[in-house]
DNA sequence: GAATTATCGTAACATATGTTACAATTTAGA
DNA sequence: TCTAAATTGTAACATATGTTACGATAATTC
């Protein structure tokens, strides 16, 4: 169903509203009243805004498992940031505040889910916040290294360009960084993984 | 107390170990198993860590009223990820993960007020990752602007150093940026304060 | 396996921003 | 009120990074 229900005891089906949506649905808009939290149980929702110089950006990608408007609900003026569009077919499952509240009271198991949910998406945030803070583009990549690097003091990444959006900078850029780091024996790499040496 | 428990029903007082610690006593070290949730009822506590290149830097500061480790103790590997040192003499109230557990579900008033609490936090931190996101300093300012000015389209700061520093530009920088963007009529500012035109 | 497309490396160039230093101004303290 | 300290404005300079373009390589499709 969802990683929020995982070892739930309570009969929580009772508290959801599911919604199915279509393609290129609009879900909400930037600045409706957020009244529910929203559960992703299949598809993807993308939640996209407009700049003050009018670039449109997106925000953020919702895919199964993950939860949005969690942060909002509870905030002092709840309205959507962005508006929120289906990427594919979609179903949502949406929980009132109330609702929501009387679940994490009612189940230990739902509390501690949505507790570690919050925490590790505020840990994927932080990590990114403390990158963007780092001086330089060396900086920047030696701090994602030390963040995710495995045994093998090795990354993997799915693309250059991914990786680039990722640190905030322009794949060329990412692509110099790289090979002057690479030339100074600090890092190897390749397509698809880094090394630190 | 600490807005955690406002309006609180439960005789919370139980559930909590309450330390004080003296002007730059050390509370946790860096890579300590994280166990207890902290609330900060007097002083203030610095966290810093050292970063790969040797160059220490202070993570944040948690003020009365403020919450730390929250994130941490629901998180897959709970160890602090720097050390905290007092900054003057403190108060610092210890809950445990279980007893925290049963509070939020014992009191709907504490389970509302801590989602609100993780909720405002998360907001500020969105707010900074949009900032830093930003392409050049102009449109950081512009959207620091955008995110916090009053109905006077006004926002306020207590120096030009501590602004910078949130921007995560150097001072100069700022300076700089603010007098192009006075000249081309954008805004007009003083040393307290920006005003969108 | 050939052709098409996507991803990537690289270089040359333009420029925004970092750096440093110092004078001007404000603030705080005696 | 005078002095010292803190904050800020400004400018000149250095440089890291953004920008653009194109060929090379890898991946995908038929």
């Amino acid at each position: 169903m969802h990683q929020l229900f995982n070892n739930a005891q309570i009969n929580y089906l009772d508290y959801l509203k599911i919604k199915s949506f279509k393609k290129d649905d609009i879900v909400f808009n930037e600045g409706d009243e957020c009244e529910s939290i929203g559960l992703v149980l299949s598809g993807a929702l993308q939640i996209s805004t407009i700049t003050i110089l009018e670039n449109e950006y997106s925000i953020s990608t919702i895919l199964p498992n993950d939860i949005f408007a969690s942060t909002l609900l509870f905030s002092s003026n709840p309205k959507y940031l962005g508006y929120g569009i289906c990427l594919k077919e979609t179903k949502i499952a949406f929980i009132t505040k109330d609702n929501f509240l009387h679940l994490l009271q009612a189940d230990i198991n739902i509390l501690n889910n949505y507790l570690s949910f919050l925490a590790n998406k505020r840990l994927l945030v932080q990590e990114r916040l403390k990158i963007l803070c780092q001086k330089n583009i060396k900086e920047k990549i030696l701090f994602l290294l030390k963040s995710r690097m495995d045994k093998d003091k090795t990354i993997y990444y799915s693309s250059k360009e991914k990786l680039a959006l990722y640190l905030n900078i322009p794949r060329p850029s990412l692509s110099r960084e790289l090979a002057n780091m690479a030339n100074d024996n600090i890092i190897k790499y390749d397509r698809k993984s880094i090394t630190l040496l």
